[in-house]
Order: C-alpha cells, then sequence, then structure tokens
DNA sequence: TAGAATGGCTACTGGTGAGTATGGTCCAGA
DNA sequence: TCTGGACCATACTCACCAGTAGCCATTCTA
C-alpha cells in the first residue's frame, strides 16, 4: 500500500541507521517547503524508535510519538499504516546495519577471527544505536505471526552467520576450538544486552564497548601464559581515549589453578 | 502503598523459587480445605510468572492470570494489591535465587575464578527458571519508581558482585587480567540473554548452559599455546597503554559490604 | 482559475483491561 | 444459633488508546 507515490529523493531505503542526528522535526521546515515524504516517514520511525527506547513500546501512545513530532495522530497514520509496523521499521531498521556488517566481512582479506570481530564492532554499535532498543526487545507476542516470522528469520541470519564465521576461524586455527552455537549465544547475548544499560550520555560509543568486550571475549577469564611478541597486523588504531582498565599490570600471577 | 495487609504466614518472603513444580492450582484442593494463604499467594505469583513469561507483561490482563488458577480477578486481588506488585514479586522471586549464589560463594574456600563459576552457574539456573523472564526483562517503565529503584538496587548488587570477584581473581592470580566493569557487562549480558532464547523443551538445563557459557569465557577465542596447533595469527596488541587512574590496589579496599 | 492531489486536523468509536462496589458463603468461636 | 471475618464471585466503572470519518487548507497542474 505505501509507496505509489513521487519519491522526489533516493528511491532505496535510505538507511535509516545510517543518516544520524535529524533530531528536528520536519514539520517545521516543512512550512517553508521541503515536503519529502520518505523523509518525514523517516521522521516518524525515528521518533517511535526513540519513544520505545525511552518509555517501552505499550507505553508510547501513537499520540505520544505525534506530540514528539508536533503533529496529530492521523497524521502519524497518514506515514504508517499502525503501530506494530511502526515497531517493526525500526526493528528493520536496526538490524540492517547489521546484516551490512556481514555484508562487508564477507569481502574482507582476513582470518575469520578478524572478521568476526568486524562484524561484532558494527554488531555493538548498532545496539547501542537509536534503534537498539526495538530491534533487541521487540516482543514477539506484540507483533503478527506474519512479522513475527520475519523477525524471527532475520534474527536466526545473523546467529547463523556468527557461527559460520565461528567455524570457519577454529577451521581456519584463528579461533579457539569452541562449541560455536553457544559461543554465538554468549557472543549475542552480552552484545545485545548493551540495550538494555547503554546510555549515550555515558561517554562510551558503541565500537568502544564492542572492543572492550571483544577484548574479554579473545583472552577469556583464564590466566594466558606471556605472550612472546607482539604482532602489530592486528593492531587497532586503539583511540587514544583510554577505556577504564585497559590493562593492569598483574603482578604474582600464580600459574593457573586447576 | 503495597502490602498493607494482615500477614497469616510467614512475614519473610519464603523463596518462591525454591520450591518447585507445584503447578496444581490450590484452590481445587481448598474445596476440601487447605486454606493457607501463603501457598495461594505464591501460587498466583508463580501462574503470573507463567503467563508473563509466555505472553509478556502488557499481553497478560489480569483475568489471564484468575482464569489459569481458575479463580476470578478480584481473587488475585484478594492476595495481591496491584499488577505492578505481582511482576515486582516475580522479580524478587527470581534474583533471589542468585543472591543465594553469592552468599554461598562467600563462604567457599576456593580461588575467585572457581567462586566466580559457582555463582554463575546458579546465575543461568535462575535465568532459565520460570522467574527468568520477570527478573531479566522487567522493564523500568512499567513499575513506579519506588519499585524500580528497589529493582535498580539489586541488579546492581549483582552486578558488583561480579566486578568483586574478578576482582579478587584479577589479585589472586585466577583470572587474567581484565576490566572487570566490562567483564561484568559481558558475563551478566551472555546469562541473562538466556531468558530471550531457552525454552524448557530444549534439552538443556540452566546448569549445563553455564557450564558452557564458562567455558566460552574461560578459555576465549583467541587459541591458547596448549592447543595442537601453532597459533597462525594475529595476538591481541596488549600495548602496555597506561591507563589514568594507574592501579589500585584491589584488597587495600576489602570486601567491606554491609 | 478550476479542480485534483496532497497533507493535515478535529472529533469521534470501540475495545480492552485495571481496579472496585457489593454481596454471598463458609467457618470458627461464643 | 449468632456474629464476625476470611474468601471469592458478579457485575460493574473508568481511563486509556488504537484506529477512523470526515472536513479543511494548501499546493500543483492544466
Amino acid at each position: 500500500m505505501p509507496s505509489n507515490r513521487p519519491k522526489t529523493g533516493s528511491p532505496q531505503a535510505p538507511s535509516l541507521a545510517a543518516r544520524d542526528a535529524f533530531t528536528e522535526s520536519p514539520w517545521r521546515a516543512s512550512r517553508e517547503r521541503l515536503r519529502d515524504r520518505e523523509i518525514k516517514r523517516e521522521a516518524v520511525i525515528r521518533a517511535a524508535a526513540r519513544a520505545f527506547n525511552r518509555k517501552g513500546y505499550h507505553n508510547t501512545s501513537l499520540d505520544d510519538i505525534a506530540a514528539a513530532l508536533e503533529v496529530t495522530k492521523p497524521t502519524v497514520y497518514y506515514y504508517v499504516s499502525n503501530k506494530e509496523q511502526l515497531l517493526f521499521e525500526c526493528f528493520v531498521a536496526g538490524i540492517e546495519g547489521i546484516r551490512a556488517a556481514f555484508r562487508e566481512a564477507r569481502s574482507l582479506e582476513a582470518p575469520a577471527r578478524e572478521r568476526l570481530k568486524a562484524v561484532l564492532r558494527h554488531y555493538a554499535a548498532s545496539v547501542a544505536s537509536e534503534f537498539g532498543w526495538c530491534m533487541v526487545r521487540a516482543e514477539d507476542q506484540d507483533l503478527s505471526p506474519d512479522m513475527s516470522g520475519h523477525i524471527k528469520a532475520m534474527k536466526s541470519e545473523i546467529d547463523q552467520g556468527i557461527r559460520r564465521l565461528l567455524r570457519e576461524g577454529i577451521h581456519d586455527g584463528s579461533i579457539h576450538p569452541c562449541d560455536p552455537k553457544m559461543t554465538a549465544f554468549a557472543l549475542a547475548g552480552a552484545l545485545n544486552w548493551i540495550a538494555h544499560w547503554y546510555r549515550e550520555s555515558q561517554g562510551m560509543t558503541g565500537s568502544q564497548i564492542a572492543d572492550a568486550f571483544i577484548t574479554v571475549f579473545e583472552s577469556g577469564l583464564q590466566p594466558r601464559p606471556e605472550i612472546p611478541h607482539e604482532d602489530p597486523t592486528c593492531r587497532k588504531p586503539k583511540s587514544s581515549s583510554s577505556r577504564p582498565g585497559a590493562r593492569r599490570s598483574a603482578r604474582s600471577r600464580a600459574p593457573s589453578r586447576r
């Protein structure tokens, strides 16, 4: 039903997640002529994402979303067919970033662990984005079986992608042998959970969090014997903004128990 | 506002999580005389937990819960002051298992990593319990500021407990040096996420999942030298980037909790 | 300038569900 | 047998909110 209308902008959905910080309501400007239906539609979806993020899906009414955009509810319905679709679109906007990460990683010439790390970095950034909440916390029960099915399929695609990278890494020797299924669950869980605690204010960006998590997941809790030499090939840029607790000089390293 | 009601049973919450598999509605038996208010109250809470787990908080009406118990809504209100309190009690029932795990671990004579593992095992079991959903997915926005505050405090207590174990482990050499905060986030995230995918039917118990996760977290993704094949790829940079806050003796501030 | 799109608003409907008023029943103790 | 209290049901109220009907305003097009 939608999108049978003269597109002035790009015909492709212009990566809602990518475009950033268009926080102003375009209706104001619209008074001065800026009628781009697609832009407005995106603004609706982004406003919904923010509201869901702040108050939860069920505690957000379409009146709230409309008010945030300084319009009325029927206007929102002019761009979107119902509330459920709104949630769905937010979800898709969020997950699209992750899917793109996989496509990108696929073209990378590097050991699987490096490709996995690249994916995880994008993953964390997506979860920390304004669509993170919707992507992670949208409940099956709030969606029609149809849309719920779509979402499950996309989630499964991501899951399988991680497992595949793990298997490849085990195979090419860049990843310690492990159970790909459970490892993927652990990785995805840790990353998804970011949506529960992350608030932009706190100063860490999504990829900084990702780097911290990657460190955790790479070295593991069990003490490692000293590492002989450094291999500069996989040194990350490491923005000098020192993360809290990058590394502590561990003294009195008792050789691993057990 | 809540809990201004004649308590006939024990005043303390009697570990709802512990008692198990009392799936039958006690009202039937009540026909034959079994008026134990506390038991019925627990049944209400457990029924709520199951319903929330299956349909989500907002998609569950008190009529649903009442129907599951074969009573009517006012009966539910006889035992519980409102829907929010129900959610809160479910949460508490879930988290109580984890708090108990910490108490237990504290008395253990073992390196911190072992104590941490013991906690994580209980943690996973709790998240996989019927109260897992409530514990993990209860949204702040669905609760009054008062109850939300309580919940945050309890969550923070768990978080701090994990961090402390990590610090102790780093100090006693049983845990590889890491950033306790981010590591705790990663651990908790992976475990909490269990509530999103776990279904009892799938054959794994909570502690089996925990063991699988522990393996993942212990060894890490990076190949370990002990492993047959030589690690051909990148080692982690391990730049000795000095943090501003240098090192703080983990022991100096003794665990002076409570 | 007329008429068609297009975009938006006011003012509604209908359903749902939290919470309650009220009253009946059963039981224990006097 | 009476009385009070514990327990539970019927049958409501009330508020909120998703979604819609229908009308008005502005802009585009011929």
